[in-house]
DNA sequence: CCGTTAAAATAGACAGTGTCTAGATTATCG
DNA sequence: CGATAATCTAGACACTGTCTATTTTAACGG
């Protein structure tokens, strides 16, 4: 016998958890907000979950697993966020676009750990098919924006395509300078109020897309 | 006493290395483009340096210190590569941007790992004096493009620093974008060359600026 | 309902990490 | 030449991720 107490030291009804899996992503989520992209750990995940360290093991092999499970679900909230802008935004396909990319941004800045995750670090594994799904689905969102605008399908129409990159580019280098502070060189001329920063943002993301590329 | 075997276990002259600091940070690069920004560690490049795990923290005081000298030293290689892009570009200031930004884009694909830890993590001291005036360096070389372009200048006119932040982010974005893989999805289209890569970056990078700014 | 089997969770061990400290070695300079 | 400071070493500590044996519980076929 290799125990000689009892091994429930934590308080919890039953030995099974239950739903763990979903606790130890809820406790990664905080633990990646708290202790920022550096200092995560699986075993301070797994105390937030009151769990021994080694459980989480069994539900994500390790730690790049659950860092994978983290980032994929992060494309939901990601994808939320859009959204969430473009049902407050007018109408017009470029207007969409604009929300779209305002929202891309207010992702950035409200889990910017978790968005240095999914787009600036190797250790989610990129194989994942959830993880893939929901990349492919942000891209598609993207897509689908072009189109409207330039009528012409981007697999297909390497103009309409580079438009995509054009407008991908310009929205994630503003949400990867903001959380790295880069902006901080920018409001020196005047601190912005949360409409002029969109104001902001919205004319550069604009230039993107020229409006020569317009179709009626 | 401590040490019953002679300390000098390594193959060096003297017990003084000479030249630590800059061996170490000669170390350091190699370990960070050798195993990425994730598995860098600090005993590593002590190993690397053949010296004792202990040694770097009296030259760098801890990995913080290592990693903040390494960025600072970054910012020149990372001003150098725009600077050879501009030194092959023709002669007009919008030239002059565009090769810049094709510089920034070089710099990220040639050291991606550098890249990240230099606009992309926490780990730097942001407070660090020499690292603030690389970051400095480098963004009021921007800067003068943009003069060049408005004759304005863009710390005392708003409309020219919007053009400096979405010169800067449509680089960075770009930059960020491919070394996280994104672009894979654009090949797909056609694989391209070394130059069809520049000019597709090229036309992205001059719709940040739109030509309506210029001045003669 | 019971016994067997699979799953879930535990705690211990191991190598590796960053940092701290005491000690050994050597350069520097009055 | 001798004192002092700088440089470097090696051991210790707490922490990390992963592996393994073990314990507890759920699930399920008879």
């Amino acid at each position: 016998m290799k125990h000689d107490f009892p091994a429930r030291t934590r308080n919890r009804q039953s030995y099974h958890h239950g739903d763990l899996k979903r606790a130890l992503m809820d406790a990664a989520e905080l633990e990646l907000a708290a202790k920022g992209f550096e200092g995560f750990s699986l075993r301070g995940v797994a105390k937030r979950a009151d769990v021994s360290h080694g459980a989480p093991a069994h539900h994500f092999t390790d730690v790049s697993g659950l860092l994978t499970a983290i980032a994929a679900r992060g494309y939901e909230r990601f994808i939320a966020a859009q959204n969430r802008r473009e049902s407050q935004a007018g109408d017009g396909p470029r207007a969409k676009l604009v929300a779209s990319g305002l929202g891309y941004i207010d992702f950035a800045i409200e889990n910017p750990s978790l968005f240095r995750l999914m787009f600036s670090s190797g250790r989610p594994d990129k194989s994942n098919l959830e993880l893939t799904q929901g990349a492919d689905a942000a891209f598609e969102k993207l897509v689908g924006h072009i189109r409207a605008i330039t009528h012409s399908d981007p697999h297909t129409d390497a103009p309409a395509m580079t438009d995509v990159f054009a407008a991908w580019a310009v929205a994630h280098g503003l949400a990867d300078l903001l959380i790295a502070n880069g902006l901080s060189r920018a409001t020196f001329l005047k601190p912005m109020s949360a409409s002029e920063r969109d104001e902001f943002f919205s004319e550069i993301i604009l230039r993107a897309v020229p409006a020569i590329r317009d179709e009626p």
